[in-house]
DNA sequence: TTGAAAGCGTTACCAA
DNA sequence: TTGGTAACGCTTTCAA
């Protein structure tokens, strides 16, 4: 049978109140006993059983990371991170590791209140929301009710990515600025002289879409430059891909193209090779996001960097409570220009 | 204070016996009660206490995803193949749903460890780890005993992208063909006309970088052409720079890259074109994997294809059990080679 | 510094 | 079909 707590007491002659101080380490324990607990477990090859624990404790080791889409290296990087950070602080109860897990919601709404129920049900210590949501009111209004509980019964909560919900003072948000990013990338095309730009754009319903869009807007309103063709589509590569020929046969004369991130990016240029113009000669792409693999995919992207990594450190330190939040419980993560290869002007085509 | 199963009971008037049976399904029940009970969940807000629950049945919801780099879209497609698979099996006590949750090793044997501690800590329904291992003996063994005393705990246990463990026969193992793989590759390249080959490997000590070898060096041997040049690394995108480096100062004359993965290939065509040359008119570059990115990233890259999405999912079933493994345990996945653009032939370089 | 014992909230067995 | 009630294994006062 499974080895129990009282067990290893009965070894070590010991109580089992003493074996679980020796465990947890948060109470003065005589260093002779301690040893002699420490030596039953490693005999018995004991292991603390989680459920039990977390019964009696109110609280488990658990730490939930929700992100949009897992295959996506922007949501990898950034759970890596947070991992990593949470990993760190090893003081918990039954060896101190925390369990940081991370959950795909695949985007979905559904799919994100089911594991935000899981995870209330497992009394998780802490939440990470990684990416930007939904904006459906009735969604909104269901997530913030479903975070407030689970503040309300002790779970941490972090935004990484996202837009605090209205009210919810106790949930820690580290928000990226999509606004100024986009801005600047548009920004950039226009003072290469650019002036019939294309936007391959995420969906519609979505806060990360809505914000590189108006950041896009503000430039070339700032600019006095005519919006050109917009395409809703995934945050993937083939929604770059088939809004390139709807932006094409919107404006057949583009000479750039702003994706809204670079996923979507490498799509758009995919259609691009494919019909035989040059980047960024004929036509220059730029993208959100900086993944790691675009450096080197197409070294003429523009793009914007996204300190993804920092990002998810500071997440997840928010959720272990190792650092506070800022006071208001808000910060902004700030969008940096980087611009890989050639300056791609605009030239016109045949 | 928070809502318990008790207080569901009263509400409904039945004993807590019978809101246990209602919210498992795995009971007889009468409809009116079961919807007398729904509505008093409903009316209060109830949510089952996992630990206790788990605690009572001795086994959780918990499906523990182990891989080595959550920020490689390879872990990450296989992942969300595997969640989306265990999502569907909604059956299990307190509503169905399976909490699948990945955990990142970051290829330390050690954090491999520690999460399968975890994992047992908690009672896991299953735990599928995904990716070579290392090899090391006393890391192997470990791991085995850790797997053995898993499954004994009644844990299903399921390799995938891993050999299986000696001796250990209860763990379903899904085992991607590696050799041929790599071998095709190379033979490829040879069947192009290329005879001074470089090869940008993984770590020295990972199952994947040796079979990927020697699936490459058997079609060297097989074609009577010298090895050329290797360089271990990392699987990620700056060992496939600095490699290139290396491997073109001990032949100066390569016409083709192998790279282990497509990350480290894409490292490797960042290093060439630094250096001016084109792929793959100067050297041709071919690599492992087939991640969605590379497809646009490089058009003139040759690739062997996982079915990565595939995989995931028939790990994520013999997971939750809704597919038996086949008699002995095991399961090849064939790796199917795909040439994206160019022939690349090799040529002479000034 | 240690021990005794009362929960923690479910499940599952045994009756009814 | 339902109820009563021991477990389940640990944490945590309260005493000693």
């Amino acid at each position: 049978m499974t080895v129990t707590l009282a067990d290893v007491a009965a070894r070590a002659r010991v109580s089992p109140a003493t074996v679980s101080r020796v465990l947890n380490g948060n109470y003065p324990v005589a260093e002779s006993t301690r040893e002699r607990v420490l030596r039953a477990v490693d005999e018995l090859d004991y292991v603390l059983n989680g459920p039990a624990s977390s019964l009696a404790a109110a609280t488990s080791d658990l730490v939930g990371v929700l992100v949009n889409d897992i295959a996506d290296p922007f949501f990898g990087i950034m759970a890596s991170a947070a991992q990593s950070a949470i990993g760190e602080g090893a003081s918990g109860r039954g060896g101190g590791e925390k369990l940081a897990v991370v959950c795909n919601t695949g985007g979905s709404p559904a799919r994100e209140l089911t594991y935000l129920t899981l995870l209330q049900r497992q009394r998780a210590a802490a939440v990470i929301l990684m990416g930007g949501s939904l904006e459906a009111p009735e969604h909104l209004a269901a997530t913030t009710a479903k975070l407030a509980k689970l503040a309300e019964a002790g779970t941490r909560v972090v935004l990484c990515g996202r837009p605090p919900v209205t009210g919810d003072a106790n949930a820690a948000a580290l928000v990226f600025d999509n606004r100024t990013g986009a801005r600047r990338l548009t920004e950039h095309l226009l003072g290469l002289g650019h002036r019939r730009i294309g936007y391959a754009a995420g969906p519609g319903d979505r806060t990360t879409t809505r914000h590189r869009l108006e950041g896009h807007r503000d430039a070339l309103a700032a600019a006095g430059v005519p919006e050109g063709p917009t395409v809703h589509g995934a945050y993937d590569r083939r929604a770059g891909y088939e809004a390139t020929a709807e932006l094409l046969a919107r404006d057949p004369e583009l000479t750039a193209v702003v994706a809204a991130n670079d996923t979507v990016a490498l799509g758009v240029c995919a259609a691009l090779r494919e019909r035989g113009l040059d980047i960024p000669g004929d036509v220059s792409v730029a993208g959100f996001d900086d993944l790691p693999f675009s450096v080197d995919a197409v070294p003429s992207l523009t793009t914007v960097h996204l300190p993804l990594h920092e990002a998810g450190v500071r997440a997840g330190r928010l959720a272990m409570g190792t650092e506070e939040p800022l006071a208001g419980g808000l910060e902004q993560v700030s969008a940096e220009l980087v611009v890989r290869g050639s300056t791609g002007r605009p030239r016109t085509r045949g």
